[in-house]
DNA sequence: TGTGAAAATAAACACTGTTCAGTATATTTG
DNA sequence: CAAATATACTGAACAGTGTTTATTTTCACA
C-alpha cells in the first residue's frame, strides 16, 4: 500500500515544482510575468494541468505570499534575540524597513497587493504573519510594562509605529518620492527612521 | 476659419467623454471595470476609436489620476485657510487622512497604483499634486520658524509625519488590518492620528 | 492482457490592450 | 454641384490573459 503515499507525494512534489516556477518567474520578471500559460510552459506541462494542483490562480498567489512571509520572518526575527525591549524594538523597526528596501517585490506582495480572498483561508501565511507581528505587539508591550512609554495605550503605539514603518516602506515601493532625487531617498528614509524612534521616546 | 476650432472643441469633448466614461466605471465598479472596450461600449463607440484620442490606456489612468488629484486638492487645502501652521498643519493632516478614509480608490489611484510611466509627463497631474505638497511642507517650515518643533529638519519632519498619513490610509485602503475587528479599524485609526499629532509636538 | 481509475491535455470561451486596413463621413477644391 | 481629398470611424485581427470541459494518454491492478 506503498502507492497512495507515493501518489500523495507526487502531488506534493508537483504542487512544489509548480510554486517554484511561479517564484522563479516573480522574482525574475516580476508578478506580472506570473501567468498560468508562463508557469505550465515553465515547467512543461499544459496550462490545464496547474488546475489539477491549484484551484486557481489566487490560491497560487497566496502560496506566494507565505513563500515572501518566510523570507521576512528571517529577515525581522533575528531581533529577537535582543533582551532589552527598547532595543528590540528598534531593532525590528530596522529589521523591517530594511526587509522592505532589500525585498520591494515581496514587500509588495505582503502589504500592498491586493489580497484575494483565500489569503484569509491561507491559514499558513496568516499565521506566521500573525506571529511575526505578535512578537512586534508583544516588545511594545514589554517597553510599556518597563515604562519605556509615557502612554499606557500599546494598541496604538504599536499600530502608529507601524504606519510609520509601511508608510516609509511602502512610498519607496510604490515609486511616490519623485519629489526626492534618487540618491536622496535612501537617506531621507533612514533620517526619518531616526526621528520616529526619538519621537517613540517621547510617546 | 472656425471650422478648426470647431474640430478642437470636439476633439476636446470626445476627449472629455471617453475620460468621464472611464470615471464613472472607475467610481462604479472599480479600476478592473476600466477596460477599453468597456469605456467603447459605454459611450458606444468602437474601441478602436478611443486611440484616436489617447495615445493608449496609461494615458487615460493618467487623466483618472488627474480628476483624483483635483478632489483631494478640493478636499485637503480647506486647510490653507486656518492662520495658525501648526492648527493648520493639523487640520491638513486630518483631511489628508480624511480624504484617504472616504474615497479608498481615489487614493488607491493616486498613491497606490503602479504609476505608469506617462504620469511622469503627465505635467498637470504633476504640477497639482506638487502645489499641495508644497502646501504641506511650506506648513511645515512655517511651523520649524515659529519653534513648533526642537528640530529644524523641515524635510524629515515632513517626510515623517506623510510616513504615517499614508501608512494609516494605505494599511487600510489594502485591507492589511484584518487582525483588528472592522468596527475598530476607524478608531485606532483615529488614535494613532491623535497620537501622531503628540508625538510631533516633541519632535 | 484487459479494465477502470487517474493524470494530462487540446481546444474552446470570454476576456484584455492594441494595431491596421478599409469604409464612411465631412470638407475643400475644380 | 461633382470630384477629390482629408478626417473620423470601425471590423477584424494579433497576442495575450484566466478558466473549463471533453478527450486522450498513462498507469495500477485483477
Amino acid at each position: 500500500m506503498g502507492i497512495i503515499e507515493r501518489k500523495e507525494r507526487e502531488k506534493e512534489e508537483m504542487r512544489r515544482l509548480i510554486l517554484d516556477a511561479a517564484l522563479r518567474l516573480f522574482r525574475e520578471k516580476g508578478l506580472d510575468a506570473v501567468s498560468i500559460r508562463n508557469i505550465a510552459e515553465s515547467i512543461e506541462y499544459s496550462p490545464a494541468t496547474i488546475y489539477l494542483y491549484y484551484k486557481d490562480k489566487s490560491e497560487i498567489l497566496s502560496a506566494l505570499q507565505y513563500e515572501a512571509a518566510a523570507v521576512k520572518r528571517d529577515h525581522v526575527m533575528p531581533a529577537a534575540a535582543i533582551e532589552n525591549p527598547w532595543e528590540r524594538l528598534v531593532e525590528f523597526g530596522r529589521r523591517y524597513v530594511d526587509f522592505g528596501m532589500k525585498h520591494p517585490d515581496l514587500y509588495d506582495l505582503l502589504f500592498i497587493t491586493r489580497a484575494p480572498m483565500e489569503f484569509i483561508e491561507n491559514q499558513q501565511c496568516w499565521t506566521l504573519g500573525m506571529a511575526v507581528h505578535s512578537f512586534f505587539t508583544e516588545t511594545v508591550q514589554a517597553c510599556v510594562d518597563q515604562r519605556y512609554f509615557k502612554s499606557t495605550d500599546t494598541e496604538t503605539i504599536a499600530y502608529t509605529l507601524w504606519c510609520h514603518a509601511h508608510g516609509l516602506v511602502s512610498l519607496f515601493v510604490r515609486e511616490r518620492m519623485r519629489m526626492y532625487p534618487e540618491e536622496k531617498r535612501q537617506e531621507l528614509a533612514q533620517k526619518s527612521f531616526a526621528m520616529i524612534v526619538k519621537m517613540a521616546e517621547s510617546i
